[in-house]
DNA sequence: TTTGACATGAGAAGTGATTC
DNA sequence: GAATCACTTCTCATGTCAAA
């Protein structure tokens, strides 16, 4: 793809062909109908002064053709044509990071292109007039929640008493510190189920032992009730070639043989060059897939053995016997590593969350829907964040679902809530990640009608459904403006400020006190249906998304029932090759 | 490839108007 | 009323950076 330069407009073109005559010898029709050269044609259409290149243009210099929307051929001199990369062509990813703008820079561009292109637009043969200033909203900003951690502490930004008090800006600094306090630390204490450690052989006879040790140690500093004593298991990654099949029948091959209990696996993979791309995604997938349907079903999470191999090095032990050691500059790189593999491999498997809302949620259970590539997940949040269930099913569907389905895993999901709480459940409120289908609200009242005249709803229970959207047809940012002497400093909103109009309602999760590079970007949330005030969803919807527990240092863009459904989905929901795990050994070999 | 936010381009999927 | 087309919207894949 490229853009090409008329004058001082851009247009974005794909190459057709190279066109047999030069710049000087194409000719093609002015608005006359009268036949012209090429750079006479675009020199008039021009305003002036004429940009550089266009001055330059070389009269005997290739000219390319490329498809107007209408199919048409058209002509342009390949001087004015320019190739435009994608992130992650070699020429442009280091600058890259230049793309992301700061929010001052981006409503600058924005008031820009609001006076240029804007000022007059026409509608259905109405002109349309742009507001010429930006519209101010009032500060209404939820406040950070308070978040219980273990041992009965609790963090708060609000002044709670009895709580670590913090300034907003040290939340997300003190959320951390708290998960790593050995007095405070997860908020449950109970204790872990079994665990595989899989690795691959030329791991297990190198760098396996220290690194299982130092995982060890990290996983049981951060959760000490668990007594983690994983068992190690390994696969022979050296006897078969290195394709996704071959490596993944190695690893089913080993847990069948060495895992002789259901429980979990964190399984570490090399990185898959040979094949077609994205081949270690399949063999990610496939693992994800496989280990649960075997005998013993296994739950597994997947590592890279690349971090491994490039942060350990062989030394002598000072008594001429080789040992594997952590290279001296990149120790602490690796332990923050081996950390976050520690929660979020090790202990968000086993569904140890590490800290939860201190106070309930306006909602009493909050059910995050998503559907990706035929597989429809479903997580719920109940006991403020203390309950979270998930579930996931094929469907027919890519992205609808249907409404028997929905009805079926709502009612399964609410009674199972319902039994293991021991109450009947009160206000239910659907986060539909994306567009919500009317079929599949239609399905959601109806189960909520049977688990009404069941009792496993109170009788005045209510079910609301919004919609949360990553991006929206109409992309709204919020900027903090504050005037100071002869300026102004504008800079990201503060996480929790919203904005209703209707039913559309607008939240930022991420923002000040986050450092974030670039501009934040709104939740779009939309009120579809239901009884609940939609201001105390839209709250709900923000306290969910404090629950970072990949993350505890940072923010996270979307509530923890959106984000672990994705997580999950993401995993899940990857396609891969069935008949080549089972059958390709032969065109794994054709490949390699 | 450890994670998440913000960025982009490609392509799929949906929408609405037009044509036969 | 189906087929087609132009256009919009959304998802997916990919990248960088920074966290300790």
């Amino acid at each position: 793809m490229r853009i090409y330069r008329m004058g001082h407009e851009w247009f974005d073109i794909g190459l057709f062909a190279l066109h047999d005559l030069n710049v000087s010898e194409v000719l093609v029709p002015n608005a006359d109908g009268q036949m012209v050269g090429l750079a006479e044609f675009i020199e008039n259409r021009s305003r002036k002064p004429i940009p550089p290149e266009l001055a330059r243009l070389d009269p005997a210099g290739q000219v390319v053709v490329y498809l107007n929307t209408r199919g048409e051929e058209r002509s342009a001199p390949a001087g004015l044509c320019f190739l435009t990369h994608d992130t992650e062509s070699r020429e442009v990813r280091a600058s890259h990071r230049e793309t992301i703008m700061p929010p001052e820079i981006r409503r600058a561009k924005i008031a820009e292109i609001c006076r240029k292109h804007l000022a007059e637009i026409l509608v259905g043969g109405r002109k349309l007039r742009l507001g010429d200033r930006p519209v101010e909203i009032e500060r209404k900003i939820y406040a950070l929640p308070d978040l219980s951690f273990g041992g009965g502490k609790t963090l708060s930004a609000r002044g709670t008493p009895g709580a670590r008090n913090v300034a907003p800006a040290g939340f997300a600094e003190a959320r951390r510190e708290l998960l790593l306090d050995p007095k405070a630390g997860f908020q449950v204490k109970t204790p872990l189920d079994r665990h595989y450690i899989v690795l691959p052989k030329m791991v297990v006879d190198s760098w396996g032992s220290p690194f299982v040790h130092m995982l060890k140690r990290e996983v049981t500093g951060l959760y000490p009730h668990g007594s983690f004593e994983p068992d190690v298991v390994s696969y022979d990654d050296v006897g078969v070639g290195h394709t996704f099949p071959q490596q993944a029948n190695a690893i089913l091959e080993a847990v069948r043989s060495s895992c002789r209990r259901a429980g979990f696996a964190t399984v570490m993979i090399h990185d898959i060059v040979k094949g077609k791309p994205r081949s270690h995604d399949q063999l990610e997938a496939a693992i994800l897939r496989e280990l649960p349907k075997l005998e013993h079903s296994i739950r597994a999470t997947v590592i890279h053995s690349s971090k491994g191999r490039e942060c350990y090095e062989q030394r002598d032990d000072g008594r001429g016997n080789p040992v594997y050691r952590l290279n001296d500059r990149k120790a602490g790189v690796f332990r923050s590593y081996v950390r976050n593999v520690a929660i979020s491999k090790v202990l968000l498997a086993h569904e140890k969350w590490p800290f939860v809302l201190s106070q309930p949620l306006h909602a009493d259970v909050v059910i995050g829907i998503d559907v990706k590539r035929n597989t429809a997940g479903y997580t719920v949040v109940s006991n403020s964040g203390r309950t979270i269930r998930f579930r996931s099913e094929s469907s027919r569907q890519s992205e609808k679902l249907l409404a028997s389905q929905i009805r079926t895993q709502l009612d399964t999901l609410l009674r199972e809530e319902f039994e293991d709480g021991g109450r009947s459940l009160g206000d239910i409120v659907i986060h539909r990640d994306g567009r919500s289908f009317p079929e599949e609200r239609a399905g959601a009242r109806e189960a909520f009608r049977t688990l009404l005249a069941d009792g496993v709803l109170k009788s005045d229970a209510t079910l609301t459904i919004v919609e949360i959207h990553k991006t929206s047809p109409s992309p709204l940012r919020f900027f903090d403006v504050r005037r100071d002497g002869c300026g102004s400093r504008v800079s990201n909103p503060n996480v929790g400020l919203h904005y209703v109009s209707g039913n559309d309602g607008y939240l930022a999760t991420t923002g000040w006190p986050f450092r974030r590079p670039g501009t934040s970007k709104p939740l779009h949330v939309r009120f579809v249906e239901g009884e609940m005030e939609f201001e105390r969803c839209l709250e709900d919807v923000f306290r969910l998304s404090t629950l970072t527990w990949t993350r505890p240092e940072d923010c996270l863009r979307l509530p923890i029932t959106i984000k672990l459904t994705d997580r999950v989905l993401g995993e899940d929901a990857t396609e891969y090759d069935e008949d080549e795990l089972r059958f390709g050994d032969e065109h794994g070999r054709e490949r390699a």
